[in-house]
DNA sequence: TAGTGGTCTAGACCACCGT
DNA sequence: CGGTGGTCTAGACCACTAA
C-alpha cells in the first residue's frame, strides 16, 4: 500500500491525532484484527467455516500479507480462529475435539499408570480421560435473582433460564451444575431439547442459539454439601465440595452464562497450569 | 544470511534429513529460541539483566532481525523475558511487580465496591488486593517420602526441605502451606533465613539459590480440615478447605517445588481465567 | 498443480528511552 | 541524539493439502 492511502485510512479510523488527550492510534494490524473480529461477531463467517485467505484479506484491506498475518496471529492465540497449513484459516467451533474440553478442568486423579503425580492426562490429549454423562434435573424460566442479574449484566427481574444437571463421571455422580442463561438469547430452550441433545452444552448453544462461548472467569471455593446437594451427589451432608463459579462470555466480553458447579473431589481434581 | 550458510547451519543442527524417521527440522527461529533458552538456563544472562539487542543477536547467529524477533516473541509469550520499548529485552525476574503475584491466585471475595461479581481485582492490577503476611511454623530437612520424591523427580529417601508456613490475609489465618524442596538445590535454607527474608518466596529462591520458578501445574480439591490444620487456621474441625497442590518447575520442565496449600475460602476464592 | 499458510529476508520508518 | 524495540512492506521460497 502506498503512503497516501495509508495515511488516509489512519485518518479515517482514528479520532484524534493531536486533538485532545484521546487514544493514540492503534497499529494497523490491530485495526485489521478488529475488523476481522467484527466479521466473526456479526456471523459473516460462521463457526467451522473458513475465513478468506490472507492474500485476499490483504487485498481487501489494502495492507500487506504480513500485516493481515499478524492480526490473524492474535485471533488464533485467543482461540477465536484456527489455522491449518495448506487449507486455510477457520472460525473456531466447539465442534472440534481440541476445543471440546477447553473449559472442562476436572480430571480423574490417577492419570496414567505409574506416572508422576502431576503428569498431564496424556501428552497432547485434550479429553478428560473419563466418560462424562449428563442428566438434566430441571430446566425452567424465571426472573433473575439480583446476583444472577448482576453477573449476566441484566436488569433484576429479567427473564432467565435455570438448568440444573447432574454430571456422572464413569457412572459416579460427580458434578451438580446450576446454570443460568439470559432468557432473551435462549428462547425455546427446554428440558426436552436438552434431553434430546447429545454432545457438549456449548456446542448446542453455538449451533442452536448462535451463542458462542469464547472465554470465562472462574472463582473456586471449598464448601460444605447441604442436605439437598449431598443427596443428589450421594455424599454425606457436610462433605467438602469444590464450588466452581463460572461466568462465561461471548465476543466483546459480553457475559452469557453463570454456572455454579458443585464437584465431588474424592477421585477427581480441578487441573490448572500457571505460566 | 546467504543460502550456503543457512543450509550449513541446518545440517549442523539437525540429525536427519532423509536419514531415518527422525525429527523434522525445526524452523530457524525455533533453533534461535533454543539457543537463547540455553543462555537463560546457563545464567549467561541473569534475571533483571538485559539480553543483547535484536540486531546484535541477529549478527551473532547470522540470521535476520525478524527471525530473532520471532524467537524472542515466543520467550516473551512464555514470560521468560520482558520487552521494553526503547530500552531492551530483559530476563524476567520475580523482582518485578507484574510477575510478583503471577502464581498467587487467591483473591478476596468482595473485590471493588459495587462491581459485578466477577470483575478482576482492578483493571490491570496484578496484586492480590490484600495484605499477605507469612509466618514460618517449621523448616527442617528430612528424607523424601515416596510421593514427594515422585513429584520432584528424586529418588525416594533423598534429602528434601520441608517448610510449613501460615499466610494471613489482612490479619486472618488463610493459607497453611506445606512446601517441599529438593535438598540439593536449597543447601543452607533454614527457618532463620526464612524469617530474615521479607518478600516473595520465589524471589528468595531466585536471588539466594539461583532457582527461578517459571511455571507450575496445580490440582485443586475440596477437603475437610483435620484437627491440626483446623487449629492452625482457626476454623472448626471438618470445615471445608481448598487444597491447592502445586508442582512448580524451572527451565526444561524440571520440578523444583511441591507445595500443598490449605486455604480457608470463607472470604477468599481462587481465581482463574479460561480462554 | 494451484492455492493455502509458514518461514525468512532486507530495508524503511516509527515510538520510545536515556543521555 | 543514538540505540532499542515496534510496525509495515515486498518478495522469495518452503510445506502442506486437495483436486
Amino acid at each position: 500500500m502506498n503512503e497516501a492511502s495509508r495515511s488516509a485510512r489512519r485518518d479515517d479510523d482514528g479520532t484524534a491525532s493531536g486533538a485532545g488527550a484521546g487514544p493514540t492510534f492503534a497499529p494497523l494490524y490491530r485495526q485489521i484484527r478488529e475488523l476481522l473480529l467484527r466479521g466473526l461477531q456479526s456471523g459473516e463467517w460462521k463457526p467451522g467455516e473458513a475465513i478468506p485467505s490472507e492474500i485476499e484479506l490483504a487485498a481487501r484491506y489494502r495492507v500487506s500479507q504480513g500485516t493481515v498475518r499478524k492480526a490473524i496471529d492474535e485471533l488464533a492465540a485467543a482461540n477465536l480462529v484456527v489455522r491449518r497449513q495448506g487449507r486455510g484459516t477457520f472460525v473456531a467451533s466447539h465442534r472440534e475435539v481440541r476445543t471440546q474440553f477447553r473449559f472442562l478442568r476436572l480430571r480423574p486423579d490417577d492419570t496414567g499408570a505409574g506416572a508422576g503425580a502431576h503428569a498431564p492426562t496424556r501428552a497432547g490429549e485434550a479429553g478428560p480421560g473419563m466418560v462424562m454423562t449428563s442428566r438434566v434435573l430441571e430446566c425452567r424460566r424465571l426472573r433473575a435473582p439480583s446476583e444472577v442479574a448482576r453477573a449476566l449484566a441484566l436488569r433484576a427481574g429479567e427473564a432467565v433460564v435455570l438448568i440444573r444437571r447432574l454430571l456422572e463421571a464413569d457412572g459416579e455422580p460427580t458434578v451438580l451444575d446450576e446454570i443460568w442463561l439470559p432468557g432473551s438469547r435462549f428462547r425455546g430452550l427446554s428440558a426436552e431439547r436438552l434431553d434430546a441433545w447429545h454432545g457438549p452444552l456449548y456446542l448446542m448453544f453455538e449451533t442452536e442459539f448462535g451463542v458462542r462461548m469464547i472465554g470465562a472467569t472462574e472463582r473456586l471455593k471449598a464448601v460444605a454439601a447441604d442436605r439437598g446437594r449431598a443427596r443428589t451427589l450421594q455424599v454425606a451432608e457436610g462433605s467438602p465440595l469444590l464450588l466452581v463459579e463460572r461466568v462465561s462470555h461471548t465476543y466483546g466480553e459480553q457475559p452469557v452464562e453463570l454456572r455454579r458447579g458443585y464437584c465431588v473431589t474424592q477421585r477427581h481434581h480441578y487441573y490448572n497450569e500457571l505460566g
